[in-house]
DNA sequence: TCAGGGACTTGACAATAACCCT
DNA sequence: AGGGTTATTGTCAAGTCCCTGA
């Protein structure tokens, strides 16, 4: 009912970052920042403030410390980001919608009543923020205040996270866990070795906090035995949880771990064939880096053989070279290290087999006609086989969209050709060919299990072998083996492409990469042969192909997630993002000093930076006229940022996958004025920032810190919002209450990020059913009381609805029902605010690419919580490389 | 400095699998 | 047991950023 809508609304402002406000206390401080602005759009105070102190270099330490008395914004440390309010975005949930204003809803958090009080337990407690409402949290960052100059705020709250989270997600998860865990302990287990491990955490001596806690150990015994996942290191931890932990284990993981990759290694090499497939993954990883070191020492050199060009992403490593800040370095330096990987620059791997990729199977001609001008039409299986994938779109917006049939009639009457009957799209049916592939589906639908599963497997059987590839003689997954098959382009937003065909692609035209000295894969297509081989080990990919919409750019067979290379840039991804918590402060202060620049760029350069920290945007490169028209930061438009007085910005426009983002922030007023500045005189559709492109952005980027880009501050604000929120939001509780906390962080990260999904279709229907079960839990409990009341003075209970008569209960046994009815009522309550909460929110995104696992993990030992709560199979395997980080481990 | 090639990450959504409820 | 959900996995489009050559 009712409720549903406020969730988000809010969005205004997630305050992310939370900067120093939150405090502790804070709680509802927020409320009282809430300005909003005139329209009530959002509110957003932000408050934080960057600047100030300061610091003098990061000095890492204080980082942490979110905590309270960050309050001012100076010190700390912390600093987050100041994001505010944005977020949102909320957008509709139809992304394209556009809606103008704001949308943020008046919010009202709403809840019950009750609801709400469970969950305050909780979090609420906390600081703060939890309680309020997304609005008010968004909100509150607006830090601005500071006038002039630099300041920045710190964060308002944050967010809000509307307590009842708590979803039935908890339920569920707990009976999974079980099976799981095993999983995780597993996985622990491997990771372990002493490297990674040990070389980072260390940073954090900041967290004292954590370990502090210590686990409480009274929720441990209750509930949740689940011992799962953590057990192991538990013991250890208890005592000093820190060091020994992380020493003990790893080591005997490690050992064995080494152990088994070096035999796989052996065996593995020569073929691909099976063997390891029993290698963990994590054992992968450790091995790999082992193995990585050695390689390490090449370094350039290796070129590779092919030509190609050089690598990349060891530049990282470079730049740090060059950065300035010695004091940082320090940090810097831990971090480079740990990779061991990507130690040597260029070279990726030493040997490589695989078995090349799989096409689609041929197209099997249906032979049913469709209609011209209501005569069946004969059509060639070419012809047919195009028709079919429009017709099968038929109840997709795709079919709403001019250019998509257009496009598609284009390419369609290439193969018709001219003088076919077929003369316009218009005069088309193709009912009778969608209405065969709906039987078609029907069909397959009701097949047996048995047959179901034999199909499976035969599927599986023909795809085992290009499913794996043996790296540096390690067992690791395949990405993307399948070949793209062909069917009509699906671009996403307005894009000037969609409907196209996308043609079948050809062994012919794929290149291949392999070891010098591995067997080339044989074509699986008889009489055809690739492209080319090549055997470059200066990048990753196993196999590639030239878009056939867009011949300029390639698509790339990949390893999976869980594989040890992509593990490792994901550890370098996030280190460089934890090293940019010690130069935040000063990178602040300094943009915070050119707000007011005479020199044009810099001051461009001065706000875009400001608005990529405080609200997550991306860094907008430039694009093609033969894409969708969607814009990041560099190429935001005069008409996509609205000045509200006095000091209010509107932000308006269709990002990545043409996603609206829609958010009102109140900002410091030098940064008001200076956008003011940058849209006098300019028409719409002109660019804001016309000084100003991402290799500038970048360029100037990396002269404050190596290798920072304007992603990396994504990666920074979305994990340390979750390291903050975590250490701040989580008091005691059973594990189900800690899951709450996490999403609720969680949900905080993909309101920064933006990350939206579409509502589903049952949405409605799903919330009015569960309107309606509270309703009827509701009655029962009015009865109840009135039989109690009855009870009390020794009547007989009233009669039920439908005219029986009831048992005779004590009133303590009516007490007891009445006090379970109300806990069924308040969950029920929960789930359908959670649910609303989170219709438009996608959580998913910033968990696998956005938040440092390490934090995620290290949480979970702390709090006793089964990693496999949080991740998933999919996500235990790919942050493998986090599985054993010490307890105390913060961002 | 710039355009464009190239490699890889990020992202929403569709397809499936796993669950849950009646 | 069937049907609707919800969670997981797969797909592939759309970004970011690097690097080179002119």
């Amino acid at each position: 009912m009712a409720t549903m809508s406020d969730d988000f609304d809010e969005e205004d402002g997630p305050a992310f970052f939370r900067r120093k406000n939150t405090s502790s206390n804070g709680q509802n401080h927020k409320l009282s920042s809430d300005v909003r602005s005139s329209n009530g759009q959002n509110p957003s105070a932000h408050k934080g403030n960057l600047e100030s102190s300061t610091k003098g270099l990061p000095t890492k330490s204080p980082v942490a410390i979110p905590k309270p008395s960050t309050s001012n914004a100076k010190t700390a440390p912390l600093s987050l980001p100041v994001k505010s309010l944005s977020s949102s975005t909320k957008t509709s949930p139809l992304r394209s919608t556009v809606k103008p204003s704001n949308s943020k809803p008046p919010s009202g958090r709403s809840m019950p009543g009750a609801v709400k009080e469970e969950n305050k337990e909780n979090y609420d407690s906390e600081d703060s923020e939890d309680n309020k409402p997304l609005s008010v949290r968004l909100k509150g960052n607006s830090n601005h205040v500071n006038k002039g100059v630099s300041t920045p705020t710190p964060d308002g709250s944050d967010d809000e996270v509307p307590l009842s989270f708590r979803k039935k997600s908890i339920k569920k998860d707990s009976e999974v866990s079980d099976d799981e865990v095993l999983l995780s302990s597993k996985l622990s287990f491997n990771c372990s070795a002493g490297t990674s491990g040990s070389k980072y955490d260390d940073s954090d001596d900041k967290k004292p906090l954590a370990s502090k806690i210590q686990k409480d150990g009274s929720s441990k015994s209750g509930k949740q035995e689940r011992p799962s996942t953590l057990p192991l290191k538990r013991p250890l931890e208890k005592v000093n949880s820190s060091n020994q932990s992380s020493v003990k284990k790893t080591k005997t993981t490690d050992s064995s771990i080494l152990m088994k990759t070096e035999q796989v290694a052996l065996k593995a090499e020569p073929k691909l064939e099976d063997d390891d497939d029993n290698v963990p993954i994590s054992q992968r990883l450790k091995k790999s880096a082992a193995s990585e070191n050695k390689s390490v020492p090449v370094k350039k050199k290796i070129t590779k053989a092919t030509p190609t060009r050089k690598v990349g992403s060891g530049s990282f490593k470079k730049q740090i070279i060059k950065s300035k800040k010695a004091g940082n370095d320090s940090e810097y330096s831990k971090s480079t290290k740990l990779s061991p990987s990507s130690g040597d620059g260029q070279k990726k791997w030493t040997t490589l087999v695989h078995n090349g990729v799989i096409f689609p199977p041929p197209y099997q001609p249906h032979g049913v006609n469709m209609l011209y001008k209501g005569k069946p039409v004969d059509l060639t299986p070419e012809q047919e086989e195009v028709a079919t994938m429009f017709a099968v779109m038929k109840d997709t917006d795709y079919m709403e969209k001019t250019m998509f049939k257009e496009n598609f009639w284009n390419d369609w009457r290439k193969l018709l050709g001219r003088n076919h009957v077929i003369q316009g799209l218009e005069d088309c049916n193709f009912t009778p060919i969608y209405d065969w592939y709906q039987k078609e589906k029907e069909h397959k639908k009701q097949m047996s299990t048995e047959e179901k599963k034999a199909l499976k497997e035969e599927k599986a059987k023909q795809e085992d072998k290009y499913m794996w590839a043996i790296v540096d003689g390690v067992k690791e997954k395949v990405g993307n083996f399948r070949v793209e098959p062909p069917g009509l382009f699906r671009g996403r937003g307005e894009h000037p492409k969609m409907g196209k065909l996308k043609r079948r692609i050809r062994p012919s035209e794929i290149t291949i990469n392999i070891g010098k000295d591995a067997p080339v894969p044989e074509c699986p297509i008889p009489g055809e042969s690739w492209k080319e081989i090549r055997n470059d080990n200066t990048v990753t990919w196993l196999a590639f192909w030239n878009d056939p919409i867009n011949p300029k750019l390639f698509k790339y067979v990949f390893l999976a997630a869980s594989s040890s290379l992509k593990g490792q840039s994901d550890k370098e991804k996030y280190e460089k993002a934890r090293m940019l918590k010690d130069y935040i402060e000063n990178i602040r202060a300094a943009y915070t000093k050119d707000f007011t620049s005479k020199d044009i760029t810099k001051q461009q350069i001065a706000v875009a930076t400001y608005l990529i920290d405080k609200l997550a945007l991306r860094a907008g490169n430039e694009k093609d006229d033969d894409e969708a028209d969607t814009v990041g930061c560099c190429t935001l438009k005069v008409e996509n940022v609205k000045p509200v007085a006095p000091n209010t910005l509107e932000f308006s426009f269709l990002g990545k996958d043409s996603i609206k983002y829609e958010n009102a922030v109140e900002v410091e007023l030098p940064v008001y004025n200076a956008i003011l500045k940058f849209q006098k005189g300019k028409r719409p559709g002109v660019d804001l920032f016309d000084k100003l492109d991402t290799s500038k952005l970048n360029a100037h980027l990396k002269e404050l810190m190596p290798g920072l880009t304007a992603k990396v501050f994504r990666t920074y604000n979305a994990s340390i919002t979750l390291d903050e929120m975590l250490n701040r939001e989580t008091k005691g509780g059973d594990v189900a209450d800690k899951i709450v906390v996490y999403q609720i962080a969680n949900k905080q990260v993909a309101i920064i990020c933006n990350h939206q999904r579409t509502v589903s279709k049952s949405h409605s229907a799903q919330m009015s059913r569960l309107t309606e079960k509270i309703d009827d839990l509701e009655g029962v409990l009015k009865e109840l009381k009135t039989d109690l009341d009855r009870a009390k003075k020794g009547k007989p209970p009233s009669k039920s609805a439908d005219g029986k008569k009831k048992k005779i209960l004590t009133p303590e046994a009516l007490e007891k029902k009445i006090a379970q009815t109300n806990a069924k009522i308040e969950k029920m309550q929960r789930d359908m605010k959670t649910k609303e909460d989170l219709k438009t929110v996608a959580l998913g995104t910033s968990k696998i690419n956005y938040l440092d696992p390490r934090i995620t993990v290290a949480w979970c030992k702390r709090h006793e919580v089964p990693i496999e709560k949080i991740f998933n199979k999919s996500l235990l395997a790919k942050f493998a490389w986090a599985m054993d980080v010490d307890p105390d481990f913060r961002f």
